[in-house]
DNA sequence: CCTTCATTTCGACTATTCTGGAAATGTGGA
DNA sequence: TCCACATTTCCAGAATAGTCGAAATGAAGG
């Protein structure tokens, strides 16, 4: 449990959530830290604290690559992490959305209001 | 985006998850707070704080109920935040795992093999 | 070696979160 | 009305997180 919180919390965080949205948009690929911080618009200290901390989750990998430092998103992770509040977190109902289609808005999370 | 960190971060703290968790399981009909607090033995206090905090973030809703308050989890808004990182998070990949019957294992689930 | 450049670590500060006792609020019953 | 009980709010202290300039590390190329 104490990994899911990790990764729960690694990602509860908005420049934590862009990091990581945009190294899943780049692919298995990644992208060097310098790069993010430029997209970005970020201190260094500022993304290397958040990296690090996304690192420390899983949810990311870094590797050497000459003078630059690339990321890029660990999709296992994900899965995991998204697989385990389907699993213990949705009552057993269907909890992905039905419709696989990409967009860019997402306006689902709405304030439901019933009355009980 | 501002409402998925905010429900990552209702999530990504243990007692709450043991929350949360604890509901799910309830399911529907929910639990009166006190009966939570027994279960998890948390003082009221902090149990009415992190409460506060699952339903802030619309993942939980309460009713009264004669002199009880019972709380129940907001299942479709955990579909909308299940939903967003599967395909905001997830690089297009399947990230669900595909068999919902499984009660207590998810471990692995290996399908990464794509090329931009 | 020495310089340059990418990134990380250090350090110091501010802001937020977590915790739980005590008091307040609200509810039903006698 | 008055009491018992469930839950929340108030408060304050302790712990943790986020920010970012400046210094340190490390890697390539002269």
């Amino acid at each position: 449990m104490t990994q899911i919180v990790d990764a729960l919390a690694a990602l509860a965080q908005e420049t934590r959530l862009k990091v990581y949205r945009l190294l899943v948009e780049a692919g298995p690929e990644g992208l060097p830290a310098g790069e993010i911080a430029d997209e970005l618009e970020l201190p260094g200290a500022t993304l290397s604290f958040h990296l690090a901390h996304l690192a420390r989750a899983g949810l990311l990998r870094g590797r050497q690559e000459g003078r630059f430092v690339i990321y890029s998103a660990d999709f296992q992770n994900m899965n995991a992490l998204v697989g385990y509040l389907t699993e213990n977190c949705c009552g057993g109902r269907a909890c992905a959305p039905a419709n696989p289609r990409k967009g860019k808005d997402h306006e689902t999370l709405s304030r439901t209001r019933r009355r009980a």
